[in-house]
DNA sequence: TGAGAATTGAACTGGTGAGTTCACTTTAGG
DNA sequence: CCTAAAGTGAACTCACCAGTTCAATTCTCA
């Protein structure tokens, strides 16, 4: 139906790919369980053979794309903790900037939707934590803290333990992102998460800043 | 199969209460899709036609449990809010307790199943939000930072916007709970559930008490 | 250009599950 | 004790969908 597909008809890479978007689409706006793989299929602008052919079942391609997604999610937030490493500007501006970042991310339709899925899904298929959470979120998590124990290290700020310390901002984040974004079902205008990052580096700085 | 029906067999009333509970183990074991009506009629030993009788259908059945369940979260979590009322004592100590109770509400199976389910069918049905989020989650909110104003007020805590403060110290114990729960997959003792309570308190007070 | 692989469309199988029907039994309550 | 409402079991309809089959077609690459 629609184009995802680019129209080269060349091999069988492409197809792939394409499949593999289609999939995001649909498996993201209707569940795992509604989804049907002719729906995919279309969307992909392949026949339902084709997708058999590369991905031999449902459950695979599901698989496939969560890790695709995390992949690509967690590629997206380290490289926003990278952000962290010009430590000579102003440290609360800095923070600001990279929980702004963190919050976008956040907020992709993608991520949440790969969120969604994850706690859809999760009794049905228990590994699908190891395939996104471990690979995604503790990664990053550890990155972080590296992060901080550094400007921890310059006497930037007052943490005994970086990798909590690096949960606790997270968790400033997400938590009210979570109540405002309705659990992902509204969108959030960006002054809001602006605001968001804003009131988070404010307590995170009370707490473990050196004044 | 379960006796989950008290076997009186007497009037409508039981009949329709033990639907519900047998809603709640199945919806919770297998998701809203994958659970079968006829499952849930035999779980409540009940027969199918039964079930349509008091509910209608499957969806209302669905509604009816998540507001049920909804409403039984919110009174814990409510009950939990209360105990800050006595603040002759350690604040620290009331607080770990405070954040130490809210945690074992959240690790609850029936609210962790609660969670699931409201992310899972979100998007096919949108209005759940406001059914159980707006009934539970804000309500919570308001009355914690009811009472974290007093504190303010009494000179124990150094806090600018109540709500805000609440919605933070909800976050220091929701985001790690989260990750170390495997978002709910796995069971976390109690000893940890201390220490992330004590975690959230140290750095809550660190930001906000007056030392 | 021609062989072999990938792709296609369309029809088909088989299983599952929501919701209904109906004749029958149980129970509450006057 | 009788009746009307509630409950029961079993069989049934109907729709949906994962996964398969196959003959016909298209593409790649040598």
């Amino acid at each position: 139906m629609s184009k995802a597909a680019v129209r080269t008809g060349r091999g069988r890479i492409d197809k792939r790919q394409a499949i593999l978007d289609a999939a995001a689409v649909v498996f993201a706006r209707e569940g795992y369980a509604q989804a049907g793989v002719d729906v995919i299929a279309a969307e992909a602008g392949v026949a339902k053979p084709t997708v058999y052919n590369h991905f031999g079942d449902k459950e695979s391609l599901f698989r496939a794309w969560i890790a695709a997604e995390a992949d690509r999610a967690m590629a997206k937030n380290l490289a926003v903790v990278d952000r962290l490493q010009d430590t000579g500007r102003d440290l609360r501006k800095v923070l600001e900037d990279v929980g702004h970042r963190f919050l976008q991310c956040y907020c992709e339709d993608t991520s949440s939707a790969l969120r969604r899925l994850l706690y859809a899904e999760l009794t049905r298929f228990p590994d699908l934590a190891d395939i996104a959470r471990g690979r995604a979120a503790n990664r990053v998590n550890d990155a972080f803290a590296d992060r901080l124990a550094r400007l921890a290290l310059a006497g930037r700020l007052r943490i005994s333990d970086p990798a909590e310390a690096a949960e606790q901002f997270s968790a400033l984040l997400t938590g009210p992102i979570e109540a405002r974004s309705r659990l992902g079902t509204r969108n959030v205008p960006d002054r809001e998460l602006r605001a968001i990052s804003r009131s988070a580096v404010n307590t995170f700085l009370r707490a473990f800043g050196t004044e």
